[in-house]
DNA sequence: CAGAGGATATGCT
DNA sequence: GCATATCCTCTGG
């Protein structure tokens, strides 16, 4: 199994995307395609949680074997999921899945965290079209940090069947970093091109893009 | 549709 | 104290 998403979705071998699995504990599989990652290279990065080379009991993960999770809870109330890419403190950040089964338990799960639960019934697209949303979505929280990505029961990848054409990869700016200087210009962000479920399209970065 | 504001744990100055 | 790899609700055009 390639752990280097980044990497993957970078090249020139992009064919297959991955599918997350997250099996309950009740044994109901929830399946979401990945569309949509970010990548953040590691002590260099000066938009990552491990620039500098600095450990804290928060990013551990990001400096473990690659495979293994990195899970952190993020303005005080949702979760960011990623994986260790190197074991140096590079990583990947999961954005945007394409929800393929267990729409109505991702639907449950998500309303639950919500804040206004009684309202209205989420649309599919809001499922898992961002970082935080696919956590919630899949039931990932901070019991999931550390864990290994390539051993564990409850959470794992599958190759998804190859398409009829290779998908499109636009590469475009990371979100939601303003302060890392030239860092966060980088265009280390990477969705398909045309899927309805990233969680932000951008336009500029598509006319740059060759398809 | 765009922008403002709130919730609030962790790590840094 | 202050910023942050976010999301949701409310308001105004």
């Amino acid at each position: 199994m390639d752990l280097r998403p980044h990497l993957r979705w970078n090249g020139d071998s992009f064919t297959c995307p991955e599918v997350l699995v997250r099996r309950l504990n009740d044994g109901t599989e929830l399946r979401g395609r990945i569309v949509e990652t970010e990548a953040y290279l590691g002590p260099e990065d000066e938009a990552a949680h491990s620039r500098g080379g600095r450990q804290t009991p928060r990013n551990r993960g990001m400096f473990m074997k690659p495979g293994t999770l990195y899970v952190y809870l993020i303005y005080g109330m949702y979760f960011c999921m990623n994986v260790s890419s190197r074991g140096d403190g590079a990583c990947v950040l999961l954005r945007a899945l394409e929800p393929l089964g267990g729409l109505e338990t991702m639907r449950q799960l998500r309303s639950t965290y919500r804040k206004g639960s009684a309202s209205r019934a989420l649309k599919d697209r809001e499922l898992c079209s961002g970082p935080s949303k696919l956590c919630q979505a899949l039931a990932i929280d901070k019991s999931f940090d550390q864990r290994d990505l390539t051993e564990d029961k409850a959470v794992w990848l599958e190759h998804s069947p190859p398409g009829p054409r290779e998908p499109a990869v636009v590469a475009a700016a990371r979100v939601g970093i303003g302060n890392a200087g030239e860092w966060a210009q980088k265009p280390l962000r990477f969705y398909l091109q045309g899927s309805p479920w990233v969680s932000v399209v951008d336009r500029v970065a598509e006319q740059g893009t060759q398809v």
